[in-house]
DNA sequence: TCTGGGGTCCTAGGACCC
DNA sequence: TCTGGGGTCCTAGGACCC
């Protein structure tokens, strides 16, 4: 049987919750009708367009730019902050929602998910109708707009939710591919992104027709595996499921733009020390442990690389992963002026099976453990903002503790 | 006062083992 | 004096997504 695959896609997910915020703050006027943007704050270096109001848009602001090319694009535009607590709970609202008709829910990201329609359809009928009643709904409770593409696979769907906006429902079945996908360019097809446009473009390659109707083959000398893949998608190929159970993260990372490029470690130590507290408080609040520590550097010129190493035991430990940052910060480290500095955590595991070492101070360990356990309450009790009387008082528990 | 942050997946080369 | 190949793990980097 034919699947059917809904793909739900909030318009201009940061822009529009943070409009509906504003609006329950009794701000007067609603920033999706003006010239408007949310954006990082240009002094500490965050400046670019994470989202754009449809005048803003047209006045050709894009997403990703800086704010001064988007200001110059369009004088009349305004800025606002993003405010990421509040948009995971517009997100959880959403899903949330879409949950009471069908369990078959895969979150793809803070603003959009598939949902399975071919199994509930006997429940709720034409595909269409139904895409129109939940697209209502969605406005009519929780206040903003969603697209929603219709196909029979979730490639499909998603380049359909895709095709016009806002407030707009698109199918994109089997037989309307040719018609609907075809003669749009290259740069259109989910999975291709700038660098493999640039390529196909290179080759002659411009629209998804063209990819679609090249020669495998010939691709495969320049794209090896990815070959395949790309001509499959060009064809609107694509068997993966609707995958409703959250996956297990595969890594955590935090990483930061430093208010200005920097050079010493009495400076760059601190901030790889709150980083630290970041990833190892996240990982513990998932019960996890991390058997990889890596950090990521970014220099002036924007070249990012990292450095990293698989450690003998998983840790949770702040101090742990803080220690083994510092060590592999002083190694990897190029010595040139720092732009951004960041830790990621890979491999993680559900429990620890100590590996037997002599070096090793097992009870040590343990109480650490238990100490950032302390410190997590502290924080949890008292707030973010008293992490500095926290970190205070964890120097203290720890002497306590010696 | 130009260019965020958090993810996933894939590839390639070297080390190491059998 | 010459000199296999396959598998897995580890590290680094690149491409892509929102």
């Amino acid at each position: 049987m034919e699947r059917i695959i809904f793909h739900i896609d909030v318009n201009n997910a940061f822009l529009s919750w943070t409009a509906l915020d504003l609006l329950n703050q009794g701000y007067k006027y609603d920033i999706r009708d003006s010239y408007a943007a949310i954006g990082g704050d240009e002094k500490s270096r965050r400046g670019i367009v994470l989202a754009k109001s449809p005048k803003a848009k047209k006045c050709g602001v894009v997403t990703g730019e800086t704010l001064y090319m988007a200001r110059k694009k369009c004088p009349a535009i305004r800025f606002y902050p993003p405010n990421y607590k509040w948009y995971q709970q517009n997100s959880n609202a959403l899903f949330q929602l879409l949950s009471k008709y069908s369990p078959d829910i895969e979150v793809a990201s803070i603003d959009e998910c598939y949902l399975d329609y071919g199994k509930v359809q006997k429940l709720y009928g034409d595909p269409y109708e139904f895409a129109k009643k939940i697209q209502k709904e969605i406005l009519d409770t929780l206040g903003f707009t969603v697209n929603i593409g219709i196909a029979n696979s979730k490639l499909c769907a998603k380049m359909a939710s895709d095709f016009s906006k806002p407030y707009k429902i698109h199918t994109l079945y089997k037989h309307e591919i040719k018609e609907k996908m075809f003669p749009l360019p290259i740069d259109d097809l989910f999975g291709i992104g700038k660098q493999t446009s640039a390529k196909l473009h290179q080759l002659n390659i411009h629209t998804i027709s063209d990819l679609a109707h090249a020669d495998t083959a010939y691709l495969y000398k320049y794209f090896k595996n990815s070959a395949v893949k790309m001509v499959e998608w060009a064809n609107g190929i694509d068997d993966s499921e609707v995958i409703s159970e959250q996956t297990e993260r595969k890594g955590i990372s935090n990483t930061t733009t430093l208010p200005r490029d920097m050079s010493h470690t009495d400076e760059i130590f601190p901030i790889l020390h709150a980083i630290s507290e970041n990833v190892s408080l996240s990982l513990r609040k998932k019960h996890k442990y991390a058997s990889v520590v890596a950090v990521i550097f970014k220099d002036k010129f924007f070249k990012s690389y990292t450095h990293q190493r698989k450690l003998d035991n998983p840790t949770c430990s702040t101090s742990e992963i803080f220690e083994v940052s510092k060590e592999l910060f002083l190694e990897g480290w190029k010595r040139d002026p720092i732009r951004l500095i960041g830790i990621r955590l890979d491999q993680l595991t559900d429990h620890v099976s100590y590996q037997a070492s002599l070096f090793e101070d097992f009870e040590e360990k343990k109480e650490n453990e238990k100490l950032d356990f302390v410190v997590d309450e502290i924080k949890k009790k008292f707030g973010e903002q008293v992490i500095g009387k926290a970190s205070l008082a964890e120097n203290k528990i720890k002497r306590k503790f010696d």
